[in-house]
DNA sequence: ACAAAAGTGTTTTCCATACACCCATGT
DNA sequence: ACATGGGTGTATGGAAAACACTTTTGT
């Protein structure tokens, strides 16, 4: 039984401090018109993954963290007929100004607290993608993946307040991060012309798990 | 690009203090006569869970937890063609003598740290399986799955030194899984005709998450 | 000089570990 | 009586939370 199959993408990143995702303006039926998240059917000889990061390229030259989220395959949830998604999450530094793909009209960054009516059943796929995303915070280095090649303490927490929506001490988070190791790198460069003192800048450290987890405040 | 769709099935149990997975011997080609994962392919006007749920049914009839793990479509995974797959994973008490499915020549419980090979891709799906497995047992309260409905903390505790494969503190480990609201519901039974003082028996409660984790020593 | 932000030190509190000890049953 | 496993109490170490304080820049 033959079914089409999908990938689609759950683009994360920060913007001004909230966290944004990528949407796009559907530019044919069905749901002509609606936000929907980016994707698109799987290529005859390609891997799931490999369609993925073809589709996000598409989107958007900025690289990032890929990794698989979900599959979704209700029997009707495209009313074209039988289609299996295969539901990507991206998180990405900065928020470049989105290029609309082929078959989309539009595309532009949404805050994720205030979504319009998303097509198909991507309002659930993206809740998946939010969920994922705010648990891989807390026992991996991911959060790294929002930020640029060097950044500071700071920035880096402010990716961990926008994804989780909770204010961190700010001598707890930096006494945290920089006592695990591998999770960021030191290097010989400041932050010049801000306000305030300068801030070391930081790489991203070899580390992806983290033993002890960071806890996010509040969560039951 | 219509692609043939399965599911594939990490079924996992503890049998005699081992963490065992089912596997069913191949009765058709390709790999003929191999071990693989249980499954089959997902019919026309069917959700995936409920794929999934009707594979586990047909090879035991023993309910248990059941989730998606990830899906599979590397395109060469099968010499017949093109096929995704959506791995389930399955987390059943006790280890009933499975049946062999209607495809199936054989099925057998398989301690996970002795594996024949495997058919397919299905060791990496495996591996998949233990690792989300393990994993969970760190922040759910999911080790009740592999628990009947009335268990004692010990049995409980054998549960998660048989996924870790790590001893734990009886005592350290009694307090926190009581200690936790929502983890076991007391009973008024006990065990009776055991060696040794009487257990109290337990079922499993509604909690589902851990906070904080219960951390399996030795995790890097 | 002052404001603003970076980074350090210190105290308190909590929790995991380790282990001594008591409890209740079968033999 | 004794062995066996269930369950409780308690001391200790380490990490997280809370917060005062110093450092280094721009204006």
């Amino acid at each position: 039984m033959p079914i089409n199959v999908t990938v689609d993408l759950v683009v994360l990143t920060i913007d001004d401090g909230t966290l944004c995702a990528l949407l796009i303006r559907r530019g044919e039926p069905p749901y002509l018109g609606k936000w929907a998240l980016p994707g698109g059917f799987v290529r005859e000889h390609e891997d799931l993954d490999r369609a993925a990061a073809r589709e996000l390229d598409e989107e958007t030259s900025i690289r990032g963290h890929l990794e698989q989220l979900a599959s979704f395959g209700a029997p009707h949830r495209d009313p074209r007929g039988r289609v299996v998604t295969i539901a990507y999450l991206a998180m990405l530094p900065g928020a470049p100004p989105p290029a609309a793909g082929t078959d989309a009209a539009d595309a532009a960054w949404h805050p994720v607290d205030r979504l319009p009516r998303l097509a198909f059943d991507h309002a659930d796929i993206l809740a998946a993608g939010l969920e994922r995303a705010r648990a891989k915070l807390e026992y991996t280095t991911l959060g790294t993946a929002f930020c640029p090649p060097e950044f500071t303490i700071a920035e880096l927490r402010a990716v961990y307040e926008a994804v989780w929506g909770t204010p961190l001490d700010p001598r707890n988070f930096h006494r945290k991060v920089t006592g695990t190791p591998g999770f960021v790198v030191e290097t010989p460069r400041s932050t010049e012309g801000e306000r305030g003192r300068p801030a070391r800048l930081y790489r991203q450290g070899s580390a992806t798990s983290l033993h002890p987890p960071l806890l996010r405040p509040g969560a039951v």
